[in-house]
RNA sequence: GUGGCUGUAGCUCAAUUGGUUAGAGCACCGGAUUGUGGUUCCGGGGGUUGCGGGUUCAAUUCCCGUCAGCCACCCCA
């Protein structure tokens, strides 16, 4: 075998390629419903684009390399630079709130394994310019309905939703000092990877006692009534963010029929882009099989620490990869079967000119038409229709009549 | 980047304890046949057994390296 894809990247044969268009398909048409419009920028930038907010250490992770004309240069490894470079550059003029969205293929320097190439197409969606938390519900609407337009119910499919405001004061309220979040954000994060005696040990070592860090451990399971007595019980400011965050599921669970079903409060969703600043979320399958097919929040402060206009805004990113992966094992991606409108056979004294006109007037007409492309036995002829799917077969004789037959 | 498992035809799999020219089904191509559009039959192409070394009279089989895939870490999309 002298050439192969390169580790973490696809060849997308017809069968693949149609399973990426189905789902591909789902998205651009719940986008539109949600009124979003399309966008696309370059799957090359700048390496400072991204090193600029993230730091030198995030270049083991891109795909970058030097140009022929000197410059350092990554493959989009995300989407967000780009649309917020995009955005800002036309601040004032965009109708706000504004509603976005994209389909870029992203790329990451990264040992592959399941569920995790080094290539992807992501659904990133977006909306800027609006501070309420229907913003936030509308995100999340369309995540859910571009689930249910692929056949997902929400016994296979969880929204789980958190806010890192209440976490704060969820954290605050159980006493723990400020200077301690980050390392229970931290294990926070990984507590359903990790065993739970690691995660209590890091707690302890960061200084909480055994009350504390039990309720850590047990975050999960926190519903918002318990957090909120929590909250309003010693005071701690943070209870107003608790309401938005019950308009948000109330305003879900109106925008979609089911929605209250899809929806679970859980403060362990921490998400680990820093620049998250409220409402957070990321889509489960139930069974745990896989990663997380869906992932967001509210970025209020991104645009303008990036030297933009400082607008609030909120977005999402559904890839592709787990998304198709979890279609398949449920058995929800259709069938791919070659397909052709009319297939023309002909008796062999039949020139094959006469075939062509033939089936330029079927393709005038929008059909798509195939035929052999040179002379073969009729019987041969037949088993190419038949391969290829025809709904119809055409065939011709050389006294100009010709006779269909449905399938 | 670290560790474990696995690599035979496009796909699914064979090949006695190491032993002739590595086989089969499906798929593909060609030819017949079918009272007539999914039948059946015949034939064909396609593998330096991932690659490179080593042990041996002899390696798909045993050993080492390397590459790739899968899985778990790391990290995140």
């Amino acid at each position: 075998m002298a050439h192969t894809t390169l580790p973490g990247f696809r060849d997308f044969y017809p069968e693949q390629f149609a399973e990426r268009a189905y789902v591909t398909r789902a998205w651009r048409e719940v986008a539109r419903r949600y009124a979003f419009m399309e966008y696309d920028g370059p799957p090359l930038e700048s390496l400072e684009l991204y090193t600029a907010k993230s730091g030198d250490e995030i270049v083991g992770q891109l795909y970058n390399f030097v140009d022929k004309g000197g410059r350092e240069v990554a493959l989009r490894p995300e989407m967000t630079p780009t649309f917020a470079r995009m955005v800002s550059a036309r601040a004032n003029s965009l109708r706000k709130p504004t509603r976005w969205f994209s389909i870029p293929q992203l790329f990451r320097y990264e040992r592959q394994q399941k569920g995790r190439l080094r290539e992807h197409y992501q659904l990133n969606v977006d909306i800027v310019g609006e501070a309420g938390v229907a913003a936030d519900a509308e995100l999340v609407a369309c995540a859910i309905d571009i689930c249910r337009e692929l056949r997902l119910t929400s016994n296979e499919v969880v929204v789980r939703v958190s806010d890192r405001r209440v976490m704060h004061a969820y954290l605050a309220a159980l006493g723990i000092p400020s200077g301690a979040f980050e390392v229970v954000l931290a294990v926070t994060d990984k507590l359903a990877r990790q065993p739970r005696a690691v995660s209590a040990e890091k707690l302890a070592a960061a200084g909480l006692n055994e009350s504390q860090v039990n309720a850590v451990l047990d975050i999960t399971s926190a519903t918002l009534d318990t957090v909120a007595t929590a909250i309003v019980a010693t005071s701690e400011p943070g209870g107003e963010h608790v309401e938005e965050l019950r308009r948000f599921f109330e305003y879900v669970g109106t925008l979609v029929p089911d929605g209250a079903a899809w929806l679970q409060f859980d403060l362990s969703i921490v998400r680990g882009l820093a620049y998250y600043t409220g409402i957070v979320f990321e889509l489960f399958d139930r069974s745990g099989e896989f990663r997380a097919i869906c992932g967001g929040g509210r970025y209020d402060n991104l645009l303008g620490a990036i030297g933009g206009a400082a607008l609030p805004a909120l977005g999402f990113g559904m890839g592709d990869v787990v998304l198709t992966e979890l279609l398949r094992a449920r058995k929800l991606l259709p069938v791919t079967e070659p397909s052709v409108d009319y297939w023309l056979t002909a008796d062999e004294d039949v020139p094959l000119t006469k075939i062509m006109a033939e089936a330029a007037q079927l393709r005038a007409q929008g059909f798509s038409v195939e035929y052999a492309l040179r002379h073969q036995t009729p019987s041969k002829q037949r088993k190419s229709a038949n391969a290829a799917g025809a709904h119809s077969i055409i065939h011709l004789t050389n006294a100009a009549t010709a006779g269909s037959h449905a399938r």
